[in-house]
DNA sequence: ACGACATCGTTAGCAGAGCTAACGACCTGA
DNA sequence: TCAGGTCGTTAGCTCTGCTAACGATGTCGT
């Protein structure tokens, strides 16, 4: 059997968790506002504290982004004090992207801000749950991967 | 015990749908792209596709949006011929805002051109995994429910 | 019945994020 | 060496979000 009800499924599925990560998000906006750092500069930022110095070309790529933007994203992060660029020495032309003492305070600060609303949620699950939805989590990451590596 | 694991637990799982949503969307944001609709309209327009005829407000806290915004993206998809509105005969002060047949099929163009990538990934899925995730979807809807409900 | 207040949608004006095109600085390989 | 590629930036556009302010309409208390 084809299994046209596979099919249906997964279409069904995939409809429902887009339409999560969109309504969860724009939830989460919100926190992230709190922090004064838009969504883009927190997620740039954590990349850049947890991944270490990046080129600006690099970031761009891992956030799935042209350089130009990424150029603006760094600069409003480098007004604000986060975050620090010095040029490559071997290759001029790299422009590396250093996160300053006071950046890794702020992202800290800002991620507890972000998931204290969606901590305080998942905390009322019962441990059955929880556990669910945590593997649903790890599977919905390596189905991203698996986007990502098939481009 | 007070658990502090299961503390842990929660905000580790918060971080980590946090992130997935991001780079879920990230990815997804690419074939709205392809659809000319960008991602705030093709939401609206599925609300007012599937919600009936809605006013603006409805639609703006639908959602999670100002009025304002909501005023500028209907406006886009009525300068695009896919909705129209309707002043209110009961209460002149609302403007209901329905979808035009050509917004209906723009739609489920969209629609299946968007979850098509996140589908043919899924189905790559087996049962099992298919039924967890389908499980963590689920839960994940809940969660935001409950995280709209308490504000 | 009528005035005060509330609600709805819009306009105006701002900041931020995304893009493409074009450019200068720099590296590399023939 | 120099022709072509790579890297980051600038310029300029669109779209999305917000707040403030306003006009039109409803509603409610007196």
């Amino acid at each position: 059997m084809k299994s046209p009800k596979r099919e249906r499924d997964a279409l069904a599925l995939a409809d429902k968790l887009h339409s999560a990560a969109i309504h969860l998000l724009r939830h989460l906006r919100k926190e992230d506002d709190a922090s004064g750092l838009s969504a883009p500069r927190l997620s740039a930022l954590s990349v850049i504290v947890f991944g270490g110095p990046l080129t600006l070309g690099q970031l761009a790529r891992a956030e799935q982004v042209k350089p130009p933007t990424m150029t603006r994203i760094v600069t409003g992060l480098e007004d604000a004090g986060l975050v620090r660029r010095k040029g490559d020495e071997r290759d001029k032309r790299l422009t590396k992207v250093y996160a300053t003492p006071k950046g890794q305070r702020v992202l800290m600060a800002g991620r507890a801000r972000r998931v204290e609303l969606l901590a305080s949620a998942v905390k009322k699950l019962d441990a059955r749950n929880l556990a669910d939805l945590w593997r649903g989590a790890q599977l919905l990451r390596e189905l991203i991967d698996s986007m990502r590596r098939a481009q």
